[in-house]
Formats: structure tokens, C-alpha cells, sequence
DNA sequence: GGCATAATGGTTGATATCAACCTTTCTGTC
DNA sequence: GACAGAAAGGTTGATATCAACCATTATGCC
């Protein structure tokens, strides 16, 4: 008994399989996962890692720039940020130039940590690299690339 | 002046381009926000579309199934059909069979606001699906459903 | 039936995510 | 210097995410 607004399911599965929203958030669940159990001993998850490791800059980037680094909304970062302030593996920094800007900068604890972080990294890419073949890796990199810009 | 255990900022970079698991979040962020922007006039966002179509099945899904098709922790759909349950769009249906089991189920409600929601990710699919080449769109769906499992 | 084990899922606590709104500071123009 | 507009970021409130732990129910073996 179909309402008259409704959707047969077969249709359903069809717009489940085609949405990339869905396929990519569920692969991006899934291979956060397996880097959350990989960086797990050091007391890391995937998230900590991608913007401790995006700190490792010539200078300490501001709030902004990390948020277009990491995709997010500017107050993800702001929020984000202070249990790892709060563990000392970061600081923030006033910039000497301008009052506004916030600069986000590692610690040698932070440093020391994210180095033992980076080997445990190596692995567990690798071996979400082998689940494609090289051209499909190549390809699925550069789609990556295009669609978060 | 490096740390012994640190990491040359050329070496950052390197990790943080080759990064999978960064690459695909924030890839994820930058599309998520495009379907959510899509649906705001119905007061949807992309998850809760993704999980509502996946209500359209013969059957009433259980939690756990809808855990996998989302590619999330069972708790998280606990905790995020609770929302959707207040707005009347779902409900929570026990098993007949087995006391365990609890069956996620659409209202008329909420099937007919899918209905309206399905118009709009038609759009906003597309107008992803044109930011890459057809044989990378084919390439990247394929990495993302091997990524995925 | 009794019991060990699987399966299903809820609860809690911590972090992640973003929109909406606000404050502070800078820049350009006059 | 004054002022408008832009830029940078914080706060709040709601939802999203998952690990760890716990409770209930089903299943299989004896």
C-alpha cells in the first residue's frame, strides 16, 4: 500500500548506491577506524594525528589555515584543540603581527610523540594502500584531491 | 635546531599528502557539507538522509544492520535516531520474533518527507558526480565500495 | 532443563562537527 | 583621526562518533 508520496525501495537501493555522500563518509568511517586502532597505544585518533601533523610547519599555522587543511569548520579546530593543549602536546600562540590571529604550535612533547605516531602512520596507510591496485590508488587520490577543494 | 625524535617539515608534507585517511575525511567534510547545505530547507542533514533512506527496505531494518549500511557504531545510531524519532519521521519497532532485535521504521511522515528530500539529493548528487571525469566517477565509486568492507 | 557462549543493543563519557551569533582587530577610504 | 567593511576567531547549542562497559535474549551442547 503505497502512499502517494513514496518511494518503492527498489528505488531506495538505488540512491544508496549511487549517493557519494553516503559511500564516502562510510569509507571514511570505516578507514578512520582502522587508523583510531592503529594510533590507539600512543593515545591518538586519526583525527589528533592529521592536525598534529599538519603543525609541522616552517611557522605554526593560525585556526583558519588549519581548518581549510583539515576540511573542517573553523570551530571544529578551536574546540578540538584544547584537549590536546590540555595533554601539552600543543600551545597557542598569538601572532607578534596581528591580534586576530591565533597560531597553533607543537611542543617537544608533541614533536617527540608525533614521531613514534608517524611509524605507526607508515603501516596502517600502507596497508589501506594495497587494499586498491596502483592505478585504481592513483586515480582515487586525484578524485580526493578534486572533490575537496 | 631539530629535536633528536623529530620530523623535517619536507617529511609533513609528504605524510600529509599521501594520507588516506586524511584525505578521505576531509573529502568527506567538504561533500557532507554540500548535501547538508541541500537539505537545510527541510531541516535534514546528510546523515540522517542517508539513514532515512535506508528505511526503505520490505523490512524494517534492526539497529545493527543500519550500523552497517552507515558504516557506523551501532551505538551511533542509537544515540542519532533519537532526534528523528522526536520529529515523528521514525520508530522503534520491537522484533516479533526475536526480543532482541529492535526494527528502525518510517512514519508516513517521514516517508513523505523523504519523498520532497530525494528531489533535492538528486541535484546535489549530480552536481558532485560532474566534478569528476565519467571514468573517474566509475574508478572512485569502486575504491570507495572496496574501502568500505 | 541447565549452562556456556553468541548476538543484540542500551548507557556513559569523551571527543568531533557545524550553524548561528558575537567580539575583537585590521584595512582602506575619506 | 573617523568610520565602514572585512577578517579572524570564540561561544553556544545541537547532533555525530566511538570505546568501554553492561543487560537481556537466543542458541547450541550436554
Amino acid at each position: 500500500m503505497d502512499h502517494e508520496h513514496s518511494i518503492p525501495s527498489e528505488m531506495a537501493k538505488l540512491i544508496a548506491d549511487r549517493c557519494l555522500c553516503l559511500g564516502v563518509q562510510r569509507a571514511s568511517r570505516i578507514i578512520g577506524r582502522r587508523f583510531d586502532e592503529a594510533l590507539r597505544p600512543l593515545g591518538l585518533n586519526n583525527w589528533q594525528f592529521s592536525l598534529l601533523i599538519n603543525l609541522l610547519k616552517a611557522e605554526p599555522p593560525s585556526i583558519g589555515k588549519l581548518a581549510d587543511a583539515l576540511g573542517t569548520d573553523r570551530t571544529t579546530i578551536t574546540a578540538n584543540v584544547k584537549p590536546l593543549e590540555r595533554r601539552g602536546l600543543l600551545e597557542i600562540q598569538r601572532d607578534k603581527a596581528d591580534a586576530r590571529t591565533r597560531r597553533v604550535a607543537l611542543t617537544d612533547s608533541g614533536r617527540s610523540l608525533l614521531a613514534d605516531a608517524v611509524e605507526r602512520w607508515r603501516e596502517v596507510n600502507a596497508s589501506v594502500e594495497q587494499d586498491l591496485d596502483p592505478a585504481e590508488l592513483a586515480v582515487f587520490r586525484s578524485a580526493l584531491r578534486r572533490l575537496g577543494s
